[in-house]
DNA sequence: ATAACACCTAAACATAAGTTTAGGTCAAGC
DNA sequence: GCTTGACCTAAACTTATGTTTAGGTGTTAT
């Protein structure tokens, strides 16, 4: 069992967050200890939920939508299943984007490197495709596609 | 030369986010005919940007002060570069947090089609880690780590 | 010529996800 | 016995990123 203090650090997050988590019902029936919460491992593994969801670009309100679907029992199996179904497809898309940004963020270091090293970025900016590095070139390419 | 109109398709934008990107002095002197903004290549490529360093996680204030140095010039070259390089590397850590995301979700998928088959998530809940597929307890573990 | 569009501005409004503030309890150490 | 530190609540506040509203202009189709 552990304090807000000790989950707030363990997790990275402030403790006024962990507080508004509780209050907009996404960690249900908290202990308390002489109204001090004490959160206990199922506590913890649902934090680790919210922050994976979190991540997974959800907002709080559809987390907690999942959340009480859990809570609602059997039901709704079919509906959690659905939900991470379609989180499937919107992240594996993110992380393609990603990649994309990532590509063209290389190419604007080698840009940026190039022109440094010049002084000024007249010539890189102008430099033609066949004159660019080919690793160089597949990166700005991918990006833009 | 396009109108805000067109422009906003194709980015897939909202016209209001364009005035608004121009109101913050994101799109420096974007040409007007009678008062109607006419974008060029440039405002495109600028755009393109935008759009890449938000979806990177880069704050409008912060993609500002890059166009800003951008205009500046010569001067502003190493900062841009650092401003690159340190994007890389919040952008790579991003896909990896995003691809222990995808673990937990893809486990999960497993877990719910597994329940939903069940009618229930009693029997799921409950299996021991030698009796998951392999492949499964792998996405697990990676989520886990 | 009048209606329908696409554009314009300034300013108010909206929303999510917390944070901060103001006031209070309780246990531990000096 | 007093201070410090960790916890508590309710309610106000903050911030980023736009969106909406209200009022207006100019062009085109009927």
């Amino acid at each position: 069992m552990w304090t807000i203090g000790e989950v707030a650090q363990k997790f990275n997050l402030s403790i006024s967050a962990l507080r508004y988590y509780d209050k907009e019902g996404l960690l249900s029936d908290v202990k308390r200890e002489n109204g001090i919460r004490k959160f206990d491992d199922k506590d913890i593994e649902t934090i680790f939920m919210i922050e994976c969801l979190k991540k997974a670009g959800m907002q709080i309100k559809d987390i907690k939508q999942f959340l009480d679907w859990v809570k609602e029992g059997n039901t709704t199996l079919d509906k959690r299943l659905k939900m991470f179904e379609n989180q499937k497809v919107k992240v594996e898309k993110q992380i393609q984007d990603m990649q994309k940004v990532l590509d063209l963020i290389k190419y604007k270091c080698w840009y940026y490197e190039t022109a440094v090293k010049d002084g000024s970025d007249e010539k890189v900016k102008n430099m033609k495709e066949e004159d660019m590095p080919a690793e160089i070139l597949k990166l700005y390419k991918n990006s833009h596609s």
